[in-house]
DNA sequence: CGCATACTTGATAGGTTTCAAACTGAGTGG
DNA sequence: CCACTCAGTTTGAAACCTATCAAGTATGCG
């Protein structure tokens, strides 16, 4: 499995312990493959064969497909702690990037997943539960990017993706994702996504400090929106 | 676990043999809950309070939410051989349904699931394979969901759900599910599918010999669309 | 300081939702 | 057997929203 890119590869055992990985991956396992990236560089190989399980321990990673007109179209956002699977084979053309700098990715095998989960009832348990919780994500971005309007999709993203990114619900939260990425995750145009921001701030549910970054200021404005 | 509105609710050990069930669950597993259920009538129990996995034996289910708007949105449409996980607590209010007559479904808690597999290395596989199977069905739907126009939309779930249907890829296929089904699933009012329906026949690309009945009549094309 | 990238705003054409109404088919009861 | 009912489907018209093209602004980096 080649490195494309990718300023760091390694295995765990000599790898910083950014984020937390779930017992026994947090005991320095041998077969991980450890890879850390800036903004844009790929994580996923694309000449790889077998299957693959990556748990994002730090930063952002987004997977995405290129469609036959050459748009990108971003189907999952990883945070640290988030689980995704990067199956190769039957026209599977979905690619995982590094979306913010600093990101970093534990990368195993399928076949090394049921290794360790045959061995470990507990481990096999918190499997299960981090691949039921990507399945949840999905079902709950299609509510997201199903409803009508570019507002109460964007207000919706919001609100999903700050509660992900922080444990303190009433706190002002920033995003480290740009424009583009939001707008080919919700399936808008990125320039919808600027009119929605702009609508959003006058209403004062949101301010918009820099770019790249925004923070809830008024969670019931958009709640109200759903 | 009381049973809504279904006809038939019994162990598999006593039920007929539709579809197909993963080994060891094909040989009665007692654990299993059997329900056959005409369209509309509910499969999952509202107030469960353990999460449960299903297996689509025979018919189509559906899996939805309500909004607050009380509109209802299908995040996932399953078909025979296809598994479907039903969590309940925090706030995930997802349901399952029949959405033809004589769907056949067998549940099993997600306890009793890894009981299984921690026995049996094969189930286990065969369990992970389909639950990555759902996760790429969902990401595939935010593909199609995610299209510009309508028309692209309902081509791309003409050719996804009748290459799910059927094995015979050239032949015509019919889809036994309604206008509402499709809107709810895609993301765009029933009216609007109707029009893309018409203007599919048009371009003779379908053809609709009967109402909730699609046949595909030349695959190119509503492949060129996508 | 200058460039490249990202962001924002404007105008227009095109598509979709919504409301409305007509139509079809299946199932029911007289 | 037929009229009836009801859910599902189809078509129409208008208001609304968004994609697209275009131009301008701001930010970060070398």
């Amino acid at each position: 499995m080649a490195s494309i890119g990718f300023p760091h590869e390694t295995h765990l055992a000599g790898a910083p312990r950014f984020g937390h990985l779930p017992a026994p991956l947090e005991k320095f396992d041998s077969t991980a493959i450890v890879k850390r990236g800036c903004r844009g560089q790929e994580i996923s190989a694309r000449n790889a064969k077998v299957g693959y399980l990556f748990f994002v321990m730090h930063g952002v990673a987004r997977k995405f497909a290129i469609q036959s007109d050459g748009h990108r179209r971003i189907v999952d956002l990883l945070l640290p702690g988030d689980i995704v699977s990067l199956d190769r084979g039957r026209g599977e053309d979905f690619f995982l990037e590094a979306a913010v700098n600093d990101t970093v990715i534990a990368g195993y095998t399928l076949r090394r997943i049921e290794e360790l989960t045959a061995g470990d009832v507990q481990f096999a348990h918190k499997i299960h539960e981090m691949i039921l919780q990507c399945v949840r994500r999905l079902e709950r971005q299609l509510l997201i990017q199903g409803r009508v309007t570019a507002l109460e999709k964007v207000a919706g993203f919001l609100l999903e993706f700050a509660g992900r990114l922080t444990d303190d619900e009433a706190a002002a939260v920033s995003l480290p994702i740009s424009r583009y990425d939001i707008a080919d995750f919700i399936g808008v145009s990125s320039e919808t996504v600027c009119r929605c921001m702009t609508e959003l701030t006058r209403r004062g549910a949101i301010a918009l400090p820099r770019p790249r970054e925004v923070r809830i200021v008024n969670r019931a404005v958009l709640e109200d929106m759903e």
